[in-house]
DNA sequence: ACTTGACTTGGAGTTCGCTCCAGAGAGTAC
DNA sequence: GTACTCTCTGGAGCGAACTCCAAGTCAAGT
């Protein structure tokens, strides 16, 4: 059941140096280790790993998810605290998201211009022909 | 007409430094300058301006951006080119984006969990009173 | 003529988020 | 026992994208 950091770090496709980084950070609880001081990773901290890597990867910062751990670890008096933090962190995703969607379209637009560009020059070179 | 990098700045919310950064790397075309000197920017220079920060917004790297602009400026014939790097920027773009909409989602589960723990737990407390 | 203030350049400094490394300590294989 | 592999820690290094700074130029106002 308990992993290595190796398994961990193939698992979750992260380097074994981010994990020992993230851990060092608070972004994750710290992990029990071994007599010999190895990390021994219980699937309760693949969780932390999982959702850490979710969450970063959607763009939160470093700063307020270790922020978020410390909550969590202060125990349930921080619910509070951490759902207003997660729903801070909520809108600034929704905001960023809605302006990549956005710009997805605009992207999306400029293609197709091009394509109607590069389309016309197709035609005129054919009638050249 | 043209602007000075005050005005620019203030328009686009973007540091007179950022402006002069993105000029010097090839972020934008080069501005053309006054006699004395000064960078003077045209409305033509400002639709770049706008360009690049609605793609650096939407997390287009510095990089790839300059390679469009050193494409648009050696002309017509890298049309071509240019699609094609704009239809990969797109896919990923719609890559991230479609992550960050399964996060968004994912936190929006956790908040409604969050409101229902917490709304138990008044209840609970409700009822001792 | 001189001060003030906006602008110039080139280069150094900063922040974020890793990523790499050196040196050391265990556990296993022979 | 010694070679090999994995892991540990603390700290240095790195790339991206700015951000700040020093020293100098120029135009306008008084």
């Amino acid at each position: 059941m308990a992993m290595t950091i190796a398994e961990v770090s193939e698992r979750f496709e992260l380097s074994q140096d981010t994990l020992r980084y993230y851990e060092r950070i608070g972004l994750i609880p710290r992990v029990n280790r071994t007599k010999s001081g190895i990390r021994s990773y219980t699937e309760e901290d693949c969780k932390w790993v999982e959702f850490v890597k979710c969450m970063r990867g959607a763009g939160l910062s470093i700063e307020v998810l270790v922020e978020y751990v410390e909550l969590f670890l202060r125990g349930d008096e921080t619910a509070e605290s951490r759902k207003e933090l997660l729903i801070e962190q909520r809108d600034l995703l929704q905001s960023r998201t809605e302006e990549m969607l956005r710009t997805l379209q605009r992207l999306n637009d400029k293609i197709d211009r091009y394509e109607q560009t590069i389309g016309r020059k197709e035609k005129t070179l054919k009638r050249l022909d």
